[in-house]
DNA sequence: CTAAGATTAAAACGAACGTTTGAACGAGTC
DNA sequence: GACTCGTTCAAACGTTCGTTTTAATCTTAG
């Protein structure tokens, strides 16, 4: 019982705790306070260790975010080499990137869902740490998958592309932070997404990020291949070409 | 029991500095001395009009809600009737939706882009208050057009239109939201969707949610039409496009 | 006018915040 | 033993938080 803990195990439940504390209650609402009493460290250890809360915070996703550009890029380099030279399919690039990113839901080790939440719900905050933070850590992979949806769908104006990556990123992080503020899920009986407070019988986090994955990526690959939208006076640029959207 | 001028003038001026220091910074990291600071009124006016802060944020909603759930309403109301008992199209229950929010930020007494990016960023917020809140305000709303879009989509699962609803208020969360984290858009040298600091020739408020809404919608539906997810082993519920969900 | 009530103003409340301090502890080395 | 080094600890730091209190000011009716 009276054992001494090693040293890196303070340093790895603050890292648990907060990244749970700051999914349930958002950055700001969380005290170190609240996150040193339920990982059962000293109040300063936080600040021993990180420096601050939001050095904290930043470790928090640089351990995950960490594994997830390494997969994301490694998953679209086998993906280019596999076409060797030729461009790939859209529903391949969805499936590299937001399959990569819905897989680590499954896996405790990953964070599992409660890091996929965290993440979905930290996009919108508006710090500017946070933001800049992001940026940073995500400039690399979104330039790459970019020029992949630009290769893959050349008859699209590149503007569309990005703004269509824009709105599926959008709708992967309001799934994935599985708030439902709106209660259109969780008021329907389906409780798939609900997060708190799993009674006997409520499917476990794995399930839920393979059932959202699986809902989740049809959407988006419509929502990329629909039709393009008509030109707009009010619009500065114009765009000429006519929709080669499928159906 | 009679009216005051000025008390009329300090609610709304709070209210309108509220709407933007909550949007800029979030519930939790706006104080109320910052909040009655920039309205140029005294600290203790939020508590003696509003009763709390909590309170005053409800207020900063409810004032916009009110006009945006009796004009969805309404909306809904026009093409039943003009649909004279038949189903309506998906296209016209999205603009309906959509395009009655995204009408919002071209008008600024009703708020603009100001209060649009505010309720894209709150949709995400966990405290319990706060989805308390939006539950309730939305609870009509939403039923009404969850129904509409069932008779819209016959052949479709309920339980699937429902989700791809979500996901489509994921996406203009995010997107009314503008935070743009990730550089998506920003990066490009599209400056569309970016808020803050209106240099000259930037677009006005009214132009960035007039062309969000010309391509947010096209990508909308064609998420709402996707082909269906292909059935999955590991799931409970196996559905092809045959059963009728219950409700 | 005055009285009453509604609104604003200034000051203080206790609690909670993130952070810092300096001493104490434990394990390894000489 | 004494020494070091990395870590933990209790306590306090100064600041800011949302809210309350009490008095002053304004508006309006009688």
């Amino acid at each position: 019982m009276s054992e001494h803990r090693a040293n890196h195990d303070t340093r790895e439940r603050i890292l648990d705790v907060a990244e749970r504390l700051f999914m349930e209650n958002g950055y700001e609402a969380t005290s170190m306070r609240l996150i040193t009493g339920a990982a059962e460290v000293n109040l300063a250890a936080v600040n021993y260790h990180f420096g601050s809360k939001e050095a904290l915070l930043r470790e928090v996703f640089r351990r995950r975010l960490e594994w997830l550009n390494r997969e994301r890029l490694a998953a679209l380099d086998r993906l280019e080499q596999q076409a060797a030279g030729g461009p790939l399919k859209p529903s391949q690039i969805l499936e590299a990137f937001f399959g990569t990113l819905l897989r680590m839901g499954e896996d405790e080790s990953l964070g599992g869902m409660t890091f996929l939440r965290l993440l979905g719900r930290t996009l919108t905050e508006p710090a500017e740490f946070i933001r800049t933070f992001f940026a940073g850590e995500y400039e690399q992979v979104i330039d790459r998958y970019k020029l992949a949806l630009f290769r893959a769908l050349p008859d699209v104006p590149r503007a569309e592309i990005v703004w269509r990556l824009h709105f599926m990123l959008g709708a992967m992080s309001y799934a994935i932070a599985g708030t439902d503020v709106l209660q259109v899920v969780t008021g329907c009986g389906l409780r798939d997404l609900a997060g708190e407070g799993s009674a006997e019988g409520e499917p476990g986090d794995n399930v839920v990020a393979r059932r959202l994955a699986r809902r989740l990526m049809p959407f988006l690959l419509g929502g990329l291949r629909a039709p393009l939208p008509q030109p707009d006076d009010t619009s500065g640029q114009t765009q000429h070409r006519t929709p080669p959207a499928k159906r």
